[in-house]
DNA sequence: CTACTGTACTGTTGTGCATAGTACAGTATG
DNA sequence: CATACTGTACTATGCACAACAGTACAGTAG
């Protein structure tokens, strides 16, 4: 799994390294139980601050994506349920009305805004379900 | 149009700000020429200071959202293509991914995510074409 | 003129990101 | 056992930005 950050941006690194994994972790590109590079190793190959990898993978363990282990090291976590139905419905929305608000400013409607997420998740995802 | 901002939010309130008067541009709401209130009016309906308020304005005309008249106010702006295709094309990728990590980490695939979109552009435009 | 509008500053405060450095606990290997 | 990894938890610093307060000036409408 090859990672990419990119400094000076308005997204904190912290962030794009969050997304990253997740979107790996979540198309199967990491499989669960699949390690990850550890903290020092890979804040060395992004010439970053160890901490910064830490707090990205810290927030990971806090939304299930990961699981950590003591002296061993950090690891894909099996899918689980953590949230209820009410509550996916309510985080979805958060993160889609701004992502809807700026799609609508640049001129997309419906229709192409479900034609551009099928082109995307197809290219991330070649073996969809 | 009646805008809603929530402080303690780790969304910044001149962003909410743009976000909602973003929203009720493209879905129609707010139409072409329509006066906006006045940045101390809306300021003091909020409960906010002018400057947070005249921030937002500032971000929205900067997109070409609002059009602003020195001494008259700010009005809605016509629709005018400002990006090139391929602008466009990345400045939608650029929030879609964020979006996408977090859908698919609550484990929404592309087709319930389609629906969810449908479901509430339907909602904030009820006329839609 | 007066009262509204936008606009542009100067500060100050608080928060969050990213950094540096240190320290300690658990695990694996020899 | 010793060593070298791993995660984890602090403290402290520099920086950027959000939001605030206050002031000032320019354009518009009555």
């Amino acid at each position: 799994m090859r990672i990419q950050v990119t400094t000076g941006s308005s997204i904190p690194i912290y962030r794009q390294v969050v997304d990253q994994i997740r979107h790996a972790s979540a198309t199967g590109k990491l499989a669960v139980g699949a390690p990850l590079p550890s903290v020092r190793v890979l804040a060395a190959e992004l010439v970053l601050n160890p901490n910064t990898i830490a707090k990205a993978y810290a927030a990971l363990v806090r939304d299930g994506v990961l699981e950590s282990q003591q002296g061993r090291g950090y690891f894909v976590a099996a899918r689980r349920e953590i949230y209820t139905r009410k509550e996916r419905q309510r985080r979805l929305e958060e993160v889609m009305d701004p992502f809807l608000a700026e799609a609508l400013t640049l001129g997309f409607d419906g229709e192409q805004i479900g034609v551009e997420i099928r082109k995307r998740l197809e290219k991330l995802a070649p073996s969809t379900e």
